[in-house]
Parts: structure tokens; C-alpha cells; sequence
DNA sequence: TATTCACGTTACCGCTAGTAACAACGGATG
DNA sequence: CATCCGTTGTTACTAGCGGTAACGTGAATA
């Protein structure tokens, strides 16, 4: 029963990486994204070198906690897109799953985009471009959408990346902004970005008031 | 004449001062954002304490480093905005502007934006936020300018913060994207975003292909 | 002449990411 | 049984970082 040996081995292996992984995660929670790889071993109950051993280097720690996330989030996004609705209620909806989501871990959320901020432990998770391999990733698959359903006539591609990369870092820009100063509840947000996707911007009159300015 | 010795000391501080700031930025452009303290007070012919009585710590370098442009990319962003021309010729004129700016300037640009990536030196000018507040400001100004010129009804400056916001992210996002795949000339992404802006994904027709997806 | 003040240095601290070298357990193999 | 091998774990280290304390130096002021 070699195989069983080895398949024990591996699953082992990856029950261990799990849990590894969900300590850096709790630590991440605590401590906020500048938590230490020592700190991190530490609340694993084990040392450096097993960390490095599992992950290479803090940037493969990084990846793989924030492969997770973005997984779950790229989903529920897929889905909203999904629904048998007409094109601005799947819009709205999609705005709102990723705002919930913000919104329902901003921890988690600020881990994968900013580097590091507030919370203590200053120096940290300087991993290279944190935030950009997320929000690419997601202006990619919306492009996606866009291309396989929206008729754009003959540059379709190219503007459906566009739009798709436009699109996602409007709902980022304005989320990192709301969660911030929580202005106002998260469906008048869903409301107003859809109206200036839905042109508000150039169909709203002017307003007159002095000359010019 | 002691007033014009002090003002003589004043002024021989200020003018060093803008010397070191402009080793910084050599020394930011050459190595990336990356760049050490270090680097950065040997460029200057100096040591690194003399960086700190002038910038307190690396956050107030970066601080008074990044002011310059900010302050410079804004004053072109608001002329572009007070032409007197209708408003989707000042909108693009806008978008031109800033991608104008992030493509003659990339590294400044990368700079201002992204902690630290590429470019050798990985650990590097984790002063916290970065992006945030060059956005941020982008975004409250962009919101002015809405709210003082635009009719958007009852809640007027709360739908004007959240286009400001969300067109500044919009724009940020998709000069991101486009600063590093080039895959069009910069007049076709500004009249793709301005497309998006003016309610394209609301009037584009639907694709039909097979059901459903 | 003595004081003051900015400029400049060397030498250090505590922290970080990352790495070598070694120890211990367990199963497979001679 | 003894031996090898792979995994898990350790301690102890390197090199570099941001940041600071303590100390000189030289010119102007009282």
C-alpha cells in the first residue's frame, strides 16, 4: 500500500498547509497586513523556516491566502452576473455582492489590497503589487462578460477590457472611499454608481450659477 | 542685519532641502520605488540622519516628494476641467490629461501609486497608504467640480462624492491597466471611457448567442 | 572669547525577510 | 536488525532595513 502511503503523506502535507494557512489568516485579522512571518509561525505554533518551507517566501504566503478570498469573491460575482435579469439589476446586483463583501470582512478586504497600513507593525507585507493582481484579475473577468454578451460593435474586445478595468476600479475607488467614511447605506451606493453607468453623468443638466465657475 | 541672516539660513534650509528631495527622486526613478534611505542620503553626497532632521521619517520624504506632482497633476486636471467647452470635451480632456501624465511619467507615476515592485530593491517605501491619498484627493477635487456644476437633485453632493470617487478609480483603474499592456493609443481609451461615462453599457444592445451564457 | 545652531559624521538599536545546519521521528529497504 | 530517506521541527545566523543617540565641525552672534 505505497500509494496510500504517499496519498496520506500528500493530504497530510495540504491539511498541514490549511492550517497554516488559517493561523496567517487569524494573525492577518489581528494584527492587520503588517503581521511578521515570525508572528505568523509563531501563532501556528511552529517557527520561520516550516513557513518558508511550505510558501518559498512571503509573497507565496500571500498568494495563497489571497488565492482564497479572491476565489470566493470572483464567484459570487460570476453568479450575480449570472442571474436571468435584465442588464441593470445584474449590474446592481454585482456592485452589491462585491460591496457586501467589502463591507462583511473590510479586514480581509484591506489585506489584499493595501500593503500595509495602520495597526501597529508598520514595516510588513511589502510582497510587490498587492492590490493590482486582484483588481486585474477582476477587470479581466468582467471583460470577459462584457464581451460575450454585450454588442459592441466593431472593437469589442478592446472595449470591453476597457470598460471591464474602468468598471471594477469605479466599484473599487468608490468602496475604498464608503468603507472609509460610510457616507451613506451600501444600497444608495449600489444606486448612485449605477446611475453613472447609466450615463447620470451626461444626461444630468447644468447648473447654472455665476458665469463659468 | 539679522533679519537677513535668518532669512539667509532660511532660505540656504529650503534650498538644501529641495536638493535632497530632488536626489530622491533621482534615486526613485533610477531604482524604483524601492529605494533605501540609504541610497537615497548616498545620492545626496550625504548620511541618512541629515534625510531625517529634513523629513522627520521615510513617510515625510515620500510625503514631500509626492506633494509636488500631486499638486502639479491637479492644476492640469482643473484647467482641463474650466475649458469652456461642453461637457464630454472637458471629460476627455481630463482623461487625456492624467493618462498624458501617467505615460510620460511612469515611474512618478508608479511611484506615487505603487508601494514597491520590480525595478531589483524589493523592501522598500512602506510609509502606508499610498495610492490612497493621491486618489482621495483626485476624487474630493473631481467632487467639487461635480457638485458645483452639475443639477443632480435632492442629494446633490452625496451623488457628486461617489462619481468623483468612482470616476477617479475608474480612470486610475483603466490607466493601470493600459500603462502596462499599451493596447491602444491613448486617444481610443479616452473615448472608450468617455463612452462608458455617457451610459454605453446601458444603450449597447444585448449579444445573442446561444441561451443564457 | 564663548555661545549658539545647523550640518555632518560614526556607531549603534531593534526589527525584518530569508537561510544554513543540525536533530528527531517513521516508514521503506538492504 | 541496521540503514537510508523524507518530512517536521529546531537554533542560530546573515544582510539589510528604518530610525536614533552621541559626537564633532565651522561659521556667525553676543
Amino acid at each position: 500500500m505505497e500509494t496510500t502511503q504517499r496519498e496520506d503523506q500528500r493530504s497530510a502535507t495540504e491539511r498541514r498547509r490549511r492550517e497554516l494557512l488559517e493561523a496567517a489568516e487569524r494573525v492577518v485579522l489581528r494584527d492587520g497586513p503588517g503581521a511578521s512571518m515570525n508572528a505568523i509561525a509563531a501563532e501556528a505554533g511552529i517557527t520561520k523556516p516550516i513557513l518558508y518551507r511550505h510558501f518559498g517566501d512571503k509573497g507565496g504566503l500571500y498568494r495563497a491566502l489571497a488565492v482564497r478570498h479572491t476565489d470566493a469573491l470572483v464567484d459570487a460575482l460570476r453568479a450575480a452576473l449570472d442571474a436571468p435579469t435584465d442588464r441593470r439589476e445584474r449590474v446592481e446586483a454585482a456592485l452589491d455582492t462585491y460591496l457586501a463583501a467589502i463591507e462583511a470582512r473590510p479586514q480581509v478586504y484591506r489585506f489584499l489590497m493595501h500593503p500595509a497600513e495602520e495597526s501597529g507593525g508598520e514595516r510588513g507585507f511589502d510582497v510587490g503589487q498587492h492590490s493590482a493582481p486582484l483588481l486585474r484579475r477582476l477587470g479581466e473577468e468582467l471583460a470577459m462578460v462584457i464581451a460575450e454578451r454585450v454588442d459592441l460593435g466593431a472593437d469589442r474586445e478592446e472595449r470591453a477590457r476597457v470598460w471591464g478595468h474602468g468598471i471594477v476600479g469605479m466599484m473599487h475607488a468608490a468602496g475604498d472611499w464608503w468603507l472609509g467614511e460610510r457616507p451613506c447605506p451600501r444600497e444608495r451606493l449600489v444606486r448612485h454608481l449605477a446611475d453613472l453607468l447609466w450615463g447620470g453623468l451626461a444626461t444630468a443638466k447644468d447648473l447654472v450659477g455665476g458665469p463659468g465657475l
